[in-house]
This record gives structure tokens, sequence and C-alpha cells, in this order.
DNA sequence: GCAAACAATGCTATAGAATAACATTATATT
DNA sequence: AATATAATGTTATTCTATAGCATTGTTTGC
């Protein structure tokens, strides 16, 4: 099984995951001859900031924070670059939260499987041959032929499981 | 395994469908006190118009359509019937399209899996233990603890595989 | 190197999805 | 009937996403 849960739920050096996801990029880009610009890099930073999903409207407020003064980016851009890294498989979008989180294991093939932090608002992604071969034999008793498949699942992480026990949460 | 997928993707007398729905929603809502309003029988009776996802503000166009002259429903008025109805468990939310669906099994204790056909549109619902049992074991991996789950799976439908071979798809 | 073609970004406006806030009406409770 | 509670009407607004067109930057063929 293929999961970064034990980075995006415990304390870790995480310019090292901004750094790998960077570089990974770069990598992907270039084979496949898709331009990751300054700005989709940017983006594509400002996203792998933490392991929460952030919305696109947060994203331009980060990047006008982060920018040099004055220097605005716009919704539009956003979208744009979003839109790109999306095709690239760089990040995923979260539906039920209507936001986007780095892919910690782009150019392999994987279905999207995300098991997010009501408490913490992290998230992980795992790719589960086990859980694929499920849908698909579920799927195949109601004749339907899978071409995509999205998964999120709620609850509480590991860290937040403990917190919540300790009774030290507000 | 629990689904409609029979009949959410082949022809039948679907008047069924929605009189078996508005029946159920009665027996439930009565047994838990909770209020089937006019407005809200009318906005589940939209829902479940087809086996598509139909858009929030569609509802809303479809019920001014519906409606005796003039009358008109707005979109809070339709938000408050959704939410009331996603509090009954009487439909779904399918993320990945903003849209609602009536749910074919409400009561039943279930975890949400949909079957969304691309081409015609239409959504099954199914429940598989099978499946909860393998996002299950995958989270505890993870050492993740499951609340609920939200599985939308996009593809083709059996009618329109075969429409598809057929060649006279467009 | 230069012009044409194409890709990316800037910018304004707008579409689409969802909710906040408060007034009014309907339903239940005593 | 009087009060409390729930539901709906109404207006405005927030949040999410994209359309359309101008401008700038980057390739590509010559």
């Amino acid at each position: 099984m293929l999961t970064n849960s034990r980075l995006a739920y415990h304390s870790h050096d995480h310019k090292r995951c901004v750094s790998a996801a960077l570089t990974r990029a770069k990598t992907l880009c270039d084979d496949s001859n898709a331009r990751l610009t300054p700005i989709r890099e940017a983006v594509l930073r400002t996203i792998w900031a933490s392991h929460r999903p952030l919305g696109a409207y947060d994203i331009v407020d980060q990047m006008t924070l982060n920018a040099a003064s004055g220097k605005r980016i716009l919704a539009p851009t956003v979208y744009r670059s979003i839109e790109f890294l999306l095709a690239q498989g760089l990040i995923h979008r979260i539906a039920t939260l209507n936001a986007y989180i780095g892919c910690p294991f782009p150019g392999s093939n994987h279905s999207d499987f995300f098991l997010i932090c009501r408490e913490c608002g992290s998230a992980a992604e795992c790719s589960a041959d086990q859980l694929n071969i499920a849908v698909e034999k579920t799927a195949k008793r109601a004749h339907f032929k899978v071409e995509s498949q999205h998964i999120e699942i709620a609850g509480l992480c590991p860290a937040c499981q403990d917190k919540d026990q300790q009774g030290c949460l507000e």
C-alpha cells in the first residue's frame, strides 16, 4: 500500500515534503514536455504548505501575502494553475471540501483515496490494490464499467484520536 | 449487496420509484417525528424526477416551472429542504457534481457508494459490506478511525456500454 | 534573427453554489 | 387563546469557478 499517512498526521520535517514534491513535479513536467512556470510552481508550493487541503481562494490570499509588495495574483490565474496541476496529476481536488491537496506520489498510476481528519483537517492519500479490487468487484455486480474512482473517508487521524482520549481537545 | 442499479440504468416504470420513495419518506419522517412539509415533499419529488443527480438551482428552476402560476420557490427555501432531506437520509449529495440524488434505501444504515455514468448522467447507489470492509482495512493500516465514507465511481453504465459498442452514440 | 503561431498571464465581469440575517407565517404546546 | 417553536419568504452576500478578451511571453519555422 502506498500512503503518506505517516507524514500527514505526525510532526515531521515538512520542508522535505515540499522539496520532494517540487523536485518530482519538475521531473515529471520535464518528461512530459509540460511547462511548470514560476506561477504554477508557486501555486504548487502554496498547496504543499501543509497536509491540509486548501481552497482556491485560500491559495489566492496566501499567494498575495507571500508575493512581493503589491503583486496580486487573481482567481483566474490560480484556477488555471490548478487546472494544469490537476491535469499533470500533481494535485487532487477534495470534492467534499472544494479544496486542493498535493499528490504525494504523482506519476504512479493510482486512484484517489483520501483519509481526511475532521479534527485537524489533515488529509493523507492512500493507494491500495485491495480496495481497488473491491470497488471493481462491486461495480461489476452492477455491470458498471469503472473509469475513475474517488474515495473520501472522514474520521480521526491517529494523532487526533490520542488527543480525544486524553480529553485535551478544544 | 443493496443496489438500485437495475432500475437506474434501464428503462422502467419510474413512477413506481417516485411513489415508493415518497411512501418511505413519509413513514420514516413519521417514525422520527420529522415534518415532511409540502415544500420538502415537493423538493424530494423533484429530485426523484429521474435517476440523475440534480443541482440545487435546477431544483429551484424545476419547481418554479411546476408550481402554480407565479409561485416562486427561492434558493434558500430549496437549500433548507435539501438540508432537511440530507439529515433524514432521504437524499445524498454527489460531491463531485454539486448535485443531489434520492436515496433508494433510506433508513437502512449504509455508507455512500455511487456509480455515476458519464454518458447518460444516471447514478446508482450501492451498499456492499465487502467494500466497507476493504475501506476499513485500508484505513486501519494508516491507524485512521473511519467515521463516514463517500465513494463516487465514474464510468459507463450497462446501457451506455452497449450504445458505445454499437457506435450509435452522439 | 525575425515573424508567425501558440501558450501563459492579466484583467474585468459574470455564472454558479451556498448561506446569513431578519421578517413573516404556520404549527405545536400549554 | 397565548406563547413558543418551527418553517418559509425575502433580500443580500459570500464563496467557488469560469468566460471573454487584451497583453505578454515562449516556441517554431524560415
